[in-house]
RNA sequence: GCCGGCGUAGCUCAGUCGGCAGAGCAGCGCACUCGUAAUGCGCAGGUCAUCGGUUCGAUUCCGAUCGCCGGCUCCA
């Protein structure tokens, strides 16, 4: 048989040669990194006995085939493992995902996290005996015949489901384990050395709220101790990051217990953060041709059964009475919004109206899903709504893009991009005209193609009401988050009866678009407190300069130095406290100050400064005019978008 | 909401197999006037999350409630 290899050269080899046989034949060192192959585009074992001609991958940890494949026999490993520890256990279901692994069990009388380190050496020891993993294909009725004799009742129901799919299922086996499985695997026990189990948590037996509760353990499993190392220190530097423990920490916000689960307090230090951001928001927004709006907190449910909320958002939704009605605490902004365009009669001469508003908003979140600043019951949405002529969606599209794109660099996020697009065949699932769909999804892959941007298609993501571009942002942990996000909206005009008046006199339905570039405020802050684990840029920083006397002498000259500094705007602050300097400069860079400014006895007599930056030490005197210029280009607010739109014309 | 874990001073955590509640840091007072990440001494600080039960006695054991943390398909 003739194996075509990804550079493109080829070698004849006897028919029924493995994975491994030609993996060995290339190098002993491929072979030994070698974790499963693809042959033809199907993952397969190393010692599968390959037929026909065909292509072949050897794929190793540096493959997303190998990786996973790794990380699923660590799931197996673990189930074994279990078995062992917990005889009686029945298994769910175990996969591979992002990280590592994990497996749904039914363990009974199990501790809890206490057993991960007996687990773990169980595992060592299994991965030790080198057990092969041995693939076995067999008819359904036997593969029911050997779960049912196992008591194994949830695999029992896999097969029930697969019994749609085709008349044979795949088991895996290592030593006396046996596992429902599609494989591949790694080709033994003893390749999973590196691995080490996480947390415990509960899991809905198929995520269903309605089934039976299982406990699942989180692992993961690397090729080398130095990578399993590089991750777990990576964990412990997202925990050290965490806004939860900085955000306190740091005089940010407070949260939880007495003020109530999911709401966020804004403490002195954090609210001048949010001012910041808001600021730029602002300035930025009115730069870009955005009108700034203001609306109520609440609204009669009338408004909200009209847009349809009431309908399908209503379990997350606040009611009040007042008076003889009904009124909705406002889960989003979008229904104010409408209410500004509908204050009078629009032109297309006003088009595209673009309004905006930081809109703080209440949603009901179920308590267990609540988490620091990123989920949350109260927040304020960067809201802004679009409306335009199906001739302006193009531009503004791009517009919009450019503006998120914008944030993200100002604060030196990476990011992806993913536009969510309808599932063709299932076109009456959707709001709105066919048309309208057909009209705006190439018009949106066509404006990020014009931009140069690179995005990933996900058919069937789109919301019922529109397509939409989801922006996700990169942290400098390398983690992606929610960001910004475009939505189309083919349904809420409608209801409304948004229209304009064009040039023909005739009255056109209106196109809106929803888009928030922050996503909330609350997260985003949360997502910047972890991004710059709490060291904020210059102009962020709640307190910028902290000016520090050595002793009473030099009281004096400090203060006319902080005089200096107020009058420039920076935020400062003096420390003439009874402590050593030691002690007080310990204190700014635990608050994370980015400027001390230390004044002794030679400073005050020359009218210097000494500087010393937070994190990296001394830098030396300089005179207070020069310490002043430097601070202030330092604490300088970014600068606005480019471009903009023509401002000062009446349509 | 559900499963598991946790809740002791402002913070980080000891401790009590049921018998007067402990430390460090922070706070306050006094002294110290100092050269780049913790000066010394002293004082104060608690309904041991809340409510109920068992007990002569509960912070400890049991139950409920509240809050926090890890999670709740990334599909054999």
């Amino acid at each position: 048989m003739r194996v075509l290899f990804p550079d493109g050269g080829s070698r004849e080899y006897p028919e029924g040669t493995t994975g491994l046989d030609i993996a060995r034949s290339i190098s002993q060192g491929l072979a030994k990194r070698a974790l499963v192959c693809r042959y033809n585009g199907s993952a397969l074992d190393l010692g599968r006995q390959l037929e026909g001609d065909g292509s072949i991958e050897i794929l190793t940890f540096e493959d997303d085939g190998g990786r996973e494949a790794l990380r699923h026999s660590a799931s197996h490993l673990l189930a074994s493992a279990v078995r062992r520890l917990f005889p009686g256990t029945r298994f769910g279901i175990g996969p591979a995902i992002e990280d590592g692994f994990y497996y749904d069990m039914d363990i009974p009388g199990f501790p809890g996290s206490s057993a991960l380190p007996l687990i773990e050496a169980e595992m060592k020891r299994i991965s030790a005996e080198d057990l092969p993993f041995v693939r076995r294909e067999v008819p359904i009725a036997e593969a029911r015949r050997i779960f049912s004799e196992m008591g194994e009742t949830y695999k029992l129901e896999l097969l029930a489901e697969l019994e749609a799919a085709g008349e044979t299922v795949t088991l895996y086996s290592h030593g006396d384990f046996t596992d429902l499985c599609r494989g591949p695997h790694v080709p033994s026990t003893g390749v999973l050395k590196h691995f080490s189990l996480l947390s415990v948590a509960g899991a809905y037996w198929r995520g269903d709220e309605h089934n039976v509760m299982l406990t699942r353990v989180y692992g993961t499993v690397f090729d080398s101790s130095a990578a399993l190392a590089a991750h777990i220190h990576l964990l412990e530097e997202a925990r050290k990051r965490d806004h939860r423990r900085l955000g306190p920490e740091l005089g940010l916000f407070s949260t939880g217990n007495e003020g109530g689960p999911g709401l966020i307090y804004w403490l002195p230090d954090g609210t001048i953060l949010r001012e910041e951001l808001e600021n730029l928001w602002k300035a930025a927004h009115r730069k870009m041709g955005y009108k700034l709006v203001s609306t109520p907190h609440i609204a009669p449910a009338e408004l909200w059964k009209t847009s349809g909320h009431c309908d399908y958002y209503r379990e997350n939704m606040y009611f009040m009475p007042v008076d003889d009605c009904e009124y909705v605490l406002k889960p989003m902004n979008c229904p104010g919004h409408i209410i500004i365009f509908k204050s009078h009669k629009r032109s297309y001469r006003e088009l595209p109206l673009r309004l905006a508003e930081l809109g703080t908003v209440y949603r009901y979140e179920k308590s267990g899903v609540l988490h620091g600043l990123m989920r949350v019951r109260g927040f304020t949405v960067d809201d802004g709504h679009i409306f335009c002529t199906p001739d302006q969606m193009g531009s503004e599209i791009q517009d919009v893009v450019r503006f998120a794109l914008y944030f993200l660099k100002t604060f030196g996020f990476g990011y992806s991009i993913e536009l969510s697009l309808s599932d063709p065949s299932n076109m009456g699932h959707y709001a709105g005209d066919p048309g309208q769909w057909q009209l705006v999804e190439p018009a949106l892959a066509k404006a990020l193609d014009d931009m140069g941007e690179q995005y990933k298609t996900v058919k069937g993501e789109a919301a019922f009401y529109g397509p939409k571009i989801d922006i996700k942002l990169r942290d400098a942990l390398g983690r992606y988050w929610q960001g910004p996000t475009i939505q189309f909206d083919f349904n809420i005009p409608s209801r409304f009866d948004l229209t304009y008046t064009a040039p023909d006199g005739a009255e056109h339905r209106v196109f809106m678009v929803h888009r928030a570039l922050f996503g909330s405020l609350e997260r985003f802050i949360g997502n910047l407190i972890e991004h710059f684990a709490g060291n904020f840029p210059g102009w962020l920083a709640p307190l910028q300069v902290v000016i520090l006397p050595l002793t009473a002498a030099q009281h004096e000259a400090a203060l006319s130095v902080l005089k200096a500094f107020e009058a420039e705007g920076l935020r400062c602050a003096i420390d003439r406290r009874s402590e050593t300097i030691g002690y007080r400069i310990r204190e700014a860079e635990k608050r994370k100050v980015p400027f001390m400014l230390v004044i002794g006895e030679r400073e005050a007599a020359d009218g210097s400064v000494a500087v010393r930056r937070h994190g990296e030490g001394d830098k030396g005197a300089v005179s207070v005019e020069e310490a002043v210029a430097s601070i202030r280009e330092a604490c300088r607010r970014p600068a606005l978008p480019d471009g903009g739109k023509l401002q000062s014309e009446i349509p």
